[in-house]
RNA sequence: GGGCGAUUGGCGCAGUCUGGUAGCGCGCUUCCCUGACACGGAAGAGGUCACAGGUUCAAGUCCUGUAUCGCCCA
């Protein structure tokens, strides 16, 4: 056993107790015990591209914060940790660095090196077009090297996570549960496949969800347009759209809207292209915006496609997945003017019909200006078009009231940290307006895995895909074959074709219960996490990764995910705005970590409590730094007495301490099992500061003396300390764990919770004659006093007179012999009187001479 | 436009559920190197709890409304 070091120091805790940790299996699953004896945790896997900034930190500590406490408890704690490093921010990464391009239509190459100067690439070196299969290995190691960093970096700020479980979710079991999921969804009608209108990114040339969507307020201008009615006179419609023209279809106005009222039911005919619409009727219709009739196009917008849908219209599509003006004009559209547009992006187009309408003298007036909401992808530069696909779903309740009610159900199961973020949840799927697009035309992704035969022409028949075998998942079907063809019949008439598409970002991290409890592939394990205890995660994520993981859970277990979620907030800049890019690479995570150590800034995240954003504070991370620091040195120092033979613990003192003690052991304890980490700290906190300044004054005198007072003193002191260090053990992982080290066997954190019934079986029992309060009257006074006469506390004290009740007297005797040694009282007297226990006279003697400074 | 949250000394926060003399930390001022700690200790100044009504013997706390800020969704 290591002895108590002379002076005590926070530098290097770190990397020693984790390399100990580590060794030990200190965080080791234990997993010969059952569910109920199990406290699992579905882990944020953190995206793998760039680098982890502060929010990281704090989050991940709240969960480790009740990773801890639950592990202290008793609880065999299931603590993975995942790597989301699947999806866009990869596969950008890997184009820039190795100078590749996925093309899925290539054939997998085995001996496929990258550019030997990955990393240090020119810019315009052209890049090499690779398979798909060879892509994602690419992905792969580069998302490697990063992980390492990461798991660094977590490791140093202590996060008791079992090392030993991890995973990718770009990794085989993670693709085989994902596949895996997907066919259960199919089979049982879940998942669906359907040609419809979508939002479409033009640059990532993608199909979008709805929860990634972000409404931004753009620039536009209302043209107003005229219609030939078949008397030849023109009907106005204003729409920001122009360049739709050739796309509309209908042209419609509210059904209760009196000057539109006689025309329903006829047709006009569109300017420039020639073209018949019907004049309808329709709810959605605003009569007080433009001029209360609007021009439905395929697609303009999401109205659009209501309107389209419910109006059983037809479709004339001019916009392709390029986000230019398709080359051939949908049927019925003037030729001659279509042909200017053919091949214009939306921009271009939309100036060159202005200029003809105002030829033709179709364009009445200047356009109006307006500033209006436009979708885009939330990582979108340019406004998302709509455009016709065959996209696979996945039924999410939003076209279905019976499994929405359902969702909801799921919802008021769990047990939400804080309450309020339920309302969140609770609005977003009372909100939800169609099923949940999961199919996505990009690259390094789970694919979906289903190839459909071709026939004799070639053309794909997608009713009866072609399925794999649940155990031969994961496939990749661009390079994999199915059952009974050859790799020659690919993509050749009579033969098969692959699906090319990847499943959304969230179609495989909705799957993290079952991806790192081992689904189906260890299902021993998945029997003693699932359904798991805790999900943490930003309540950004709600609508998202939350929800979503709900569904697939429901879907495929009938039963929530998890019963609890706790949702940390966000990290705000001393200004109170959102952490800016500015800052947040100014101060990375490992800085601070050196430099305050990660106590302290666990002590920081700890001060932050659930659902609420929290100022970056370094001014916190120092307080934390002294904590700790304090936190060695009174131990230290409550270490330096000779131990004494286990016995009672005799003196007032001492017991009046134990049982404030045993009082904060029921708070923290109450307020960690209602996941309030800041409150338990909180009020071990208020304990340890007065235990310090009070207690180990009042009694350090005694302690240094001999036989049954002095006996007292040292058990009560090393069980106040064992008791602390095992409270503070969650907040302050490395210096607990030091000072364990120097006078205990094993780990700290492999300690059970304390409890008040140890305390009091000790001998504190005393709670309501608390001598305590007294004695602290009395050191408060007499340090007022020499404060005020600006002396030492050294300062010797002739004379003291106090008044109070009887009962109050008596507990001032109980100290009185303490008092006298930490104050230097001569002469301590008292007489009953007055209104409460009060100091009414000090008397100062001589300062003593002043020591020469060192 | 809808939902959720916030507003308490210069700064960061607790207290609001369960009404009863306004608390903590930082910073600031003054003092002290006393047998763990100067990366320390002691004492002190500093707030009509956003605003307006209401309930109550009593409101930071409960109710209604307003304002400002933030987040989520239309």
């Amino acid at each position: 056993m290591p002895a108590v070091p002379d002076r005590p120091t926070l530098d290097g805790l770190e990397t020693r107790w984790d390399e100990v940790w580590q060794q030990e299996g200190t965080y080791r699953f234990d997993r010969t015990v059952d569910r109920a004896g199990v406290y699992a945790i579905d882990t944020p896997p953190p995206t793998v591209s760039g680098s982890l900034h502060v929010g990281h930190v704090f989050s991940y500590t709240h969960a480790d914060l009740l990773a801890r406490y639950q592990r202290m408890s008793g609880k065999s704690v299931f603590y993975p940790m995942g790597w989301d490093d699947n999806g866009l921010p990869t596969e950008r990464r890997v184009q820039n660095y190795s100078g590749v391009r996925c093309d899925p239509s290539q054939q997998y190459d085995p001996t496929f090196e990258p550019p030997a100067d990955s990393g240090a690439l020119k810019k315009g070196t052209p890049q090499v077009s690779i398979s798909r299969r060879n892509f994602i290995e690419l992905c792969h190691q580069l998302s490697l090297e990063d992980e390492k960093a990461f798991e660094g970096l977590f490791k140093r700020l202590g996060l008791s996570v079992d090392w030993t479980q991890t995973y990718e979710t770009i990794g085989d079991p993670a693709r085989r549960a994902a596949q895996r999921a997907f066919l259960r969804n199919l089979a049982r009608g879940e998942a669906y496949a359907t040609e419809a209108p979508t939002l479409w990114d033009v640059d990532y040339r993608t199909a979008v969800a709805q929860a990634e969507l972000a409404d931004r307020d753009m620039p536009g201008a209302y043209h107003r347009i005229g219609f030939a009615k078949p008397d030849g006179e023109p009907l106005f419609i204003e729409t920001t759209r122009p360049e739709l023209l050739p796309a509309c279809v209908a042209l419609v106005a509210h059904p209760d809207d009196e000057r539109y009222q006689p025309l329903f039911g006829t047709t006009v005919t569109t300017p420039l292209f020639g073209v018949e619409v019907p004049v309808l009727a329709h709810e959605l219709a605003q009569p007080d915006k433009g001029s209360g009739i609007a021009m439905i196009c395929t697609f303009g917008d999401t109205t659009d496609v209501t309107w389209w849908r419910e109006l059983d219209l037809p479709v004339r599509s001019i916009v392709g997945r390029d986000g230019r003006i398709v080359m051939t004009a949908p049927d019925g559209v003037a030729e001659a003017p279509y042909a200017e547009l053919a091949g214009k992006t939306v921009k271009q187009a939309q100036k060159r019909v202005v200029e003809l309408l105002v030829e033709s003298g179709d364009l009445v007036g200047e356009p109006t200006a307006i500033t209006h909401p436009v979708k885009f992808y939330e990582r979108g530069d340019r406004p998302l078009e709509i455009v016709t696909s065959r996209q696979w779903y996945l039924r999410n309740g939003g076209r279905d009231t019976e499994l929405r009610k359902e969702l909801l159900a799921r919802g008021e199961e769990l047990t939400w940290h804080p309450g309020f973020m339920q309302s969140r949840y609770d609005n977003w799927v009372g909100g939800l307006n169609g099923d949940w697009l999961i199919s996505r035309q990009r690259f390094f992704g789970v694919p979906f895995p289903l190839w459909y035969r071709l026939d004799e022409h070639g053309e794909a028949t997608y009713d009866e895909p072609l399925l794999p075998a649940e155990a031969d998942l994961p496939v990749d079907p661009t390079s994999d074959v199915p059952a009974g063809f050859t790799a020659d019949q690919r993509d050749q008439p009579g033969g098969f074709t692959a699906d090319p598409d990847i499943m959304d970002t969230w179609a495989t991290s909705s799957l993290t219960p079952q991806i790192a409890g081992g689904w189906e592939d260890d299902p021993d394990l998945f029997a003693r996490v699932f359904p798991y205890d805790l999900r943490p995660q930003g309540h950004d994520i709600i609508r998202t990764w939350l929800f979503s993981t709900v569904v697939r859970s429901h879907l495929e277990h009938g039963s929530v995910p998890w019963t609890g979620t706790a949702l940390s907030g966000w990290i705000l800049d001393p200004d109170r705005k959102k952490m800016s890019k500015s800052v947040g690479n100014v101060v990375t995570p490992l800085g601070l970590l050196e430099q305050h150590g990660s106590d302290a800034v666990r002590y920081w995240a700890a001060n932050g409590r659930l659902g609420t954003d929290t100022a970056f504070d370094e001014g916190q991370m120092k307080v934390g730094r002294r904590l700790a620091v304090k936190l060695l040195n009174a131990s230290k120092f409550a270490l330096g007495f000779p131990e004494a033979q286990t016995g009672p613990v005799t003196e007032a003192v001492d017991r009046a301490l134990l049982a404030r003690l045993a009082d904060v052991v029921d708070e923290a304890t109450k307020a960690f099992e209602a996941y309030d980490y800041t409150r338990a700290l909180d009020v071990t906190e208020a304990f340890f500061w007065s235990f310090c300044d009070d207690y180990i004054e009042l009694v350090k005198g005694r302690a240094y003396g001999e036989g049954e007072a002095a006996d007292s003193a040292n058990r009560a002191l090393r069980l106040t300390l064992d008791v602390l260090l095992r409270l503070f053990a969650p907040v302050l992982p490395f210096a607990t764990e030091e000072v364990w080290s120097w006078w205990q066997d094993g780990s700290v954190h492999r300690r059970p919770w304390p409890t008040s019934d140890e305390l009091r079986a000790a001998g504190g029992e005393a709670a309501a004659q608390d001598c305590l309060a007294v004695a602290a009257v009395v050191l408060e006074r007499v340090r007022g006093e020499k404060s005020r006469a600006k002396t030492s506390m050294k300062t010797p004290v002739l004379a003291l007179h106090a008044t109070g009740t009887e009962a109050e007297l008596a507990l001032l005797a109980q100290v009185a012999e303490d008092l006298k040694n930490a104050c230097l009282i001569g002469d301590l007297t008292s007489e009953p009187g007055g209104a409460g226990f009060d100091v009414v006279r000090i008397e100062l003697g001589e300062a003593p001479p002043k020591a020469p400074r060192p």
